[in-house]
DNA sequence: ATACCTGCAAATGTTTTGCAATGAT
DNA sequence: ATCATTGCAAAACATTTGCAGGTAT
């Protein structure tokens, strides 16, 4: 029901943010939903479960999701989603990165501290502190490399 | 003036394509450009130059030129670029990745063999052949980090 | 001469904005 | 009671598509 519903109230607060019944539901779907959404598939999610919400509701809020560390929106473009904002739920949930292939779609979490810690050291290397960073490897999987070209 | 006028050539070929006068001001244009560049950052920079180029010609080229080679599409937003597709000329340019600054926007651009053969390694972990990657190090440059928030 | 291409205009799909009504504080 | 938030309709954008005329082959 509210996995990180202490976290949403500490940012909706920020300067007179106010909970409501939209916040609550949006804050849930996102949960529930183990795969990447867009906007839309918000929408069709709430719909399903008879909540119906305007659309402009959910565009104005999921930024202030993502502010809150809730989730996050991934910078690769999803070309099954029309070039709609796609987004992850991360609060709560370990780092990863992904592995997409190229061929079937199938998309791989995975995380390498070796990785992270090499990223950290370029960063620094050029006199930046890290804050965050995007990671997709693209490739073609097992099945997919099998079946040739 | 034709940096790579071959290669689109031997692209533009292929299943009966022809070479146009528009196609070949792209490629020039992109060529150019040493920065990321949009659809609407070419109109501009081709009617700087007195000639004219309808959006829906670059729409349909660009991704031609991706195929090719020539061009790829950076996977990352720009918000700066209004949501507009971004690209940048990668034909005979070292690949590189990109670090860039949450404040400034600087963006600096490298690139480091460990973290390749890192990405190698994972991708075979997972049985994954890779083709390709993006990257990008989100953080505060020097500048920007001094003068603390 | 034969397709392929371009450019215009219109359509599509996502995201934003103005505004009146609603609801949280 | 006040002021943020919602939902609708309309606007603003980026991108795609249909079609008539132009052009590389």
């Amino acid at each position: 029901m509210s996995c990180c519903a202490d976290r949403l109230m500490q940012f909706v607060r920020v300067k007179g943010g106010r909970l409501t019944r939209e916040r609550a539901l949006l804050l849930q779907v996102s949960c529930d939903l183990k795969t990447h959404f867009t906007p839309e598939s918000i929408r069709r999610t709430l719909a399903a479960r008879g909540s119906r919400m305007a659309m402009t509701t959910i565009y104005r809020n999921l930024p202030a999701l993502e502010r809150a560390g809730i989730i996050r929106r991934t910078t690769f473009r999803e070309e099954e989603n029309n070039g709609a904002a796609t987004y992850e739920h991360v609060w709560g949930r370990p780092h990863h990165d992904h592995l997409l292939c190229q061929r079937c779609g199938k998309r791989i979490e995975f995380e390498y501290d070796a990785l992270e810690a090499l990223q950290d050291l370029v960063a620094k290397k050029h006199g930046f502190r890290l804050v965050a960073h995007h990671l997709e490897l693209i490739g073609l999987c097992s099945n997919c490399t099998s079946i040739a070209d």
